[in-house]
DNA sequence: AATGAATGAGAGTTCATTCAT
DNA sequence: TATGAATGAACTCTCATTCAT
């Protein structure tokens, strides 16, 4: 699945101070969303909070969805850019996923317009909160199913297990990384995101859960692959969008 | 954590047509809500299809925050209840995951308006959010708990334990049972409220991640609990709310 | 043709008291277009004028362009009972028409809101503005064919006929009703609305026209009757919009 | 009359290249007018539809309303050209009358802007819809008076007639000629700009109404000039405006 | 208990016009 | 000569809430 339409974008701007203006609401507008939300995050707090007259926010974005939009895909981006770099890096399957659920914690608890933001999408652009899900499990869809043919990985549907995964991270890091903003132990304290026995429990469960048959046993055809509907098994083209 | 307050409301209706009225304007409210968002679910949506006046709704509300509040602890209420049934007739641990897990799914399947209405709490009702997650991780906390003590489960951190498999159970609901609405498989099909392949899949994943230790080995402190922030460790007081 | 399409206009008032707000608005929205204009009649404009809170205008209208509507549909009703209930009285056709006119021309001087009004359906509801030309022109034609059956009139086409009589009225009254406004000779002068050699004029050219051969000459098959495109030669259904 | 006050125009081009540009501003500003109306016709619409900057505009025109004026101005420079042309190559009244209207239905069938644009006048710019009537009425006097004074005509008063003529003019115009656009019969088969049926019914109207008194008789001193508030009866200056 | 009329602040959006480049 | 970025007042319309009946 790509990016999906851009609509009515206003035509992108042509002079340099035009580009740094756009980017400047654009940059805001995110702010403003994950502090007071979709619905009450007007324009008129967006362009004052950029120091730009109302009119000049749509001489970049068509309307307030459009630029909520941008911001969603934005986040996207960088979210998966981050998680994307860390594992990369790893060589063996549960290297890499300590160092994805690390990165993603991270990004989580230092951006907590993830969050808040990729939430409201439910009733503001549907599409883009599914297309935000489905892109990141993308990605990983594909290194599981690489690692399953390494024979690193238990023989479960790389579908959901990706999604499951993408789950945990999920709730785990709502848990801990957004809502524990207010404890105690301070970010320098937390290396991985979320507090250093619950990086760990979440990654033992996971260890248990990906790990190979021990006893050569397990044999035959696993299970089936699980169909699916959308286009989430397409191969990720990670980073296509810069 | 008990009920959070419930404001200003207004008296409790006195004759039985009140009540009667009452409850069909919480029961419309709870659909109006999931099919345009709370944003977008204006006090006079709700009265029309309520077949009321729209000062009658002030007789029985404060306001529409309020009504929100009581439809998304009518909805806790409801889903716990279905997971609590089906789990508790259950005795050994794994099977009363697949109990408790097949209720969610089925809930999730023929409740769309679960997921529609609760991700909306985050800016209308933070608070309400929050309660709802940890109303339904302590009850998973407990029997998970007691499960350990009797060796049937890994040695992991019961919290960190219930919050992810709330978060798989969340995300996997949302990706089959929710949007594969429009999938081929219509529901007769699916007695688990998500694909089968996609339930067994989900449930090895579990099984795998919560099996004890196979080799009799694994003794110790196993790792220390986990420090919560908030009243997430209270012990479940299941159905309170009648 | 009939009143065209009412759209999606609010339900009618349930009380007395509203009934009377809503007839106030109207009143008031005529007076505001026909001073500043459709576009620079504000909502604001006319609900400050009519005493009431913006919103209480969309309880009754569902947009401005409805009121307008309405507007006209009342404009167009008022004018052709005008002129029906003085034309209707006289018995020959001449004398008719002389009634008929001396009608027109005092309304456009009592209600100078005709003019400015009507002109500007062009742009904001043109199908209303063909409606109304039609409409007064249905009418006349009925009474135009009838009379030439009695030989009272010379036999051109009443269809032509018709639409250049309105013409004659519709200039005439814009130079002498509307215009002349700021005149010297003020309204008690002039009985028929536009100064009397004016009228007279007018008169006299319309009676040439219409005369029926004097010569008993003329023969023949007068002329064919023009092909119209429209309904507008639908027999007159006179006042059935009270 | 003369031409109205120009307003704070802008120096005119001083270069060939800004001579063309400042006319095809205002070429596509009538056409854009004509289009959506004077109040959505925005500068906007008009720069881009004439390939220039937002900026250039105010260049060559001073505001919007200016550049309303002109065109207007300029329409009514064109339908007064044409009329002209026709009818002052006939000798007598009546076949000018007939060569007068011919050129106006015409006009008005090839130029619907004529009535789309200058109908908007009353509210744009009110001294410019009287301005643009009392000019065309102008000439008409004249001519109308010259025929009186050689016994062509029905002594009826010169002014009255001429406006009533117009008036038969533009409402059969509007309705044969703009409307019937989407008629059956296309432009090729109206060489008089209506449908040939209603172009002989309109002046055989006219001829009669104007036809002098057959019966040598009709003494006396006619009608009594009508008496004028504005500059109407002023002698046509045709052409003053190249 | 029930209603619908009334409100007005505030929402998103447009646009004629100015100005630095 | 030509431009497009920037503006902000003003627009239409919505909606949670109050209140007299």
């Amino acid at each position: 699945m790509t990016t999906p339409d851009q609509g009515d974008a206003r035509t992108a701007p042509r002079t340099t101070k035009g580009t740094r203006t756009r980017a400047r609401i654009l940059r805001v507008a995110a702010e403003v969303f994950a502090e007071h939300g979709y619905h009450d995050a007007s324009i008129v707090k967006i362009t004052e909070a950029a120091d730009v007259g109302q009119g000049t926010f749509y001489l970049y974005f068509s309307s307030k969805q459009e630029v909520f939009e941008e911001v969603v895909r934005d986040l996207n981006q960088q979210v998966r850019h981050a998680m994307f770099e860390a594992s990369s890096a790893e060589t063996d399957r549960i290297a890499a996923e300590r160092a994805g659920f690390r990165a993603f914690f991270r990004f989580a608890a230092q951006n907590p317009a993830l969050y808040r933001i990729v939430r409201q999408a439910e009733f503001v652009a549907p599409q883009m909160l599914r297309w935000h899900y489905e892109r990141i499990a993308e990605g990983y869809v594909d290194g599981l199913r690489t690692a399953q043919a390494r024979g690193e990985l238990a023989p479960i549907d790389p579908e959901v297990l990706a999604w499951a995964l993408m789950g945990i991270g999920e709730i785990v890091g709502m848990r801990w990384a957004l809502w524990e903003d207010d404890a105690p132990g301070a970010e320098e304290d937390r290396p991985d995101g979320v507090p250093p026995l619950v990086f760990e429990a979440t990654m033992r469960l996971i260890e248990r859960a990906l790990a190979p048959e021990r006893t050569g046993a397990r044999v035959g055809p696993a299970d089936a692959t699980v169909p699916t509907a959308g286009p989430a098994s397409v191969p990720a083209t990670q980073e296509e969008q810069p």
